[in-house]
DNA sequence: CGCCGGATTGATATTGGTCAACTACGGTGG
DNA sequence: CCACCGTAGTTGACCAATATCAATCCGGCG
């Protein structure tokens, strides 16, 4: 009983207690446990069934022919893996784990079911797509614009904002269980720049990372430091 | 009576006569030319009408608060601004032309009163914002894990293909009206290493780029040179 | 003719990548 | 209990890609 989607679709729409029983409904079918570094689904696979993830961490990644990867998004509690994709003969890119995932498994049907019952939901829903595209935007920007330690603050910045609307965080931490391979393959440059930009913000008193815990004293600091600009999230209410 | 954006529908829903009558319809209310170089619309603003773009190139764009400026879309003939964006309270992105541009501007009431009566249409509409939506990773994974050639390789690529899907190439030459700086703005990579990058991939015979003008002419080379893979593009039929 | 935007080129500075070693630490089998 | 191993993190030395700065060139146009 997570309840990280209710709270994530709640900013985007505004949604009653009737609601929050439709998703926990839709949520209590099929609960699969996914361990570490396992593909929820694969580039090339046919899309089937849509996968909520209720718990863990799990990404969107793309890898070229000869073994380069490049992570696209973030998947945390509450977001959804495939919402959508199932218009699409194949999947274009992958979905795989970065922590253990609880991953709720819906079929199309019954999730177009509960929509078409639930306009508020389909509105949610719907802008949480558009997020997802601005969220990708943004990385674009964030990747092809700026410099390495403003990058990293970036998505710290990003993360710590998504994870609050899911009420994750505490005063000013949450976990962040990346490991700097993966954070590597996420910002788009070397895990041994990744280590020593880390230490730049940590000696910059920006953040602190230890134990797959973040801490950021300041956000607004952070936010100033990576010219963070949290409107394409659109977490408004 | 351009029909780009049938041609592009096309693609992704298997369209008839009368569904090409009703998007010429949709079409056919106020047509607005807009100048080189000026914004469609601006970060900021409040979404209102949708903008089709019936001839020329624009682009989505981010602008840090220093200037640097990451365009992350471009939008050819056929494409939309902001389908499903007056879902949002504001833009988080501008869109800007790079050439002359011709937009239709439709209401979003029109708009959804053809798609309901039409669920082809919807159909074809809803895959045209996955197909952006995955053309928006593919733009991360190739900023962020793809070297200066292959990156430009990878964007004539793209272009071409999807200039393709529209009738707007001849055999194996295409517009391409970008300057250097823009394309600097597009590849996250200065301008001054455009142009050193461009004579890479002339002299590797590989594009010639003369007078606007882009011929590629062996493209199975430049997308192998470019790790190219176009799956993302969803351009099946 | 003179100006201007874009393209081109050279010289030099920085950022970030690569390679390789070494540390820290938790888990596992003997 | 300890030796061993694997994963993740850290560090140093060196190298390659790309940025920056500054000229210069070129074609179109008032």
């Amino acid at each position: 009983m997570s309840d990280r989607l209710f709270q994530k679709l709640d900013h985007y729409s505004q949604l009653s207690e009737e609601h929050r029983q439709a998703l926990n409904q839709l949520e209590s079918g099929t609960i699969v446990e996914v361990e570490a570094r396992r593909d929820i689904f694969s580039h090339g696979d046919r899309p089937e069934r849509i996968n909520l993830v209720l718990q863990g961490w799990a990404c969107r990644y793309v890898t070229l022919e000869d073994g380069r990867r490049q992570i696209t998004a973030l998947l945390l509690p509450g977001d959804s893996c495939d919402l959508r994709m199932y218009l699409l003969r194949n999947f274009d890119h992958s979905v795989g784990t970065l922590t253990t995932v609880r991953v709720a498994q819906v079929r199309p049907e019954d999730l177009q079911e509960t929509l078409t019952k639930h306009p508020a939901l389909q509105k949610a829903f719907w802008m949480s797509g558009l997020v997802e595209e601005a969220t990708a935007r943004a990385w674009v920007a964030n990747i092809g614009q700026r410099a390495a330690g403003e990058r990293m603050g970036h998505l710290f910045c990003e993360v710590f904002l998504r994870l609050q609307a899911v009420g994750l965080t505490e005063e000013n931490s949450c976990e962040f269980p990346m490991t700097q391979d993966q954070m590597a393959d996420a910002l788009g440059i070397s895990s041994v720049h990744v280590n020593r930009t880390l230490m730049d913000l940590r000696t910059a008193g920006l953040i602190s990372l230890r134990d797959k815990k973040l801490t950021i004293p300041n956000l607004e600091a952070l936010m100033a430091a990576s010219l963070f600009e949290p409107d394409y999230l659109h977490i408004e209410r």
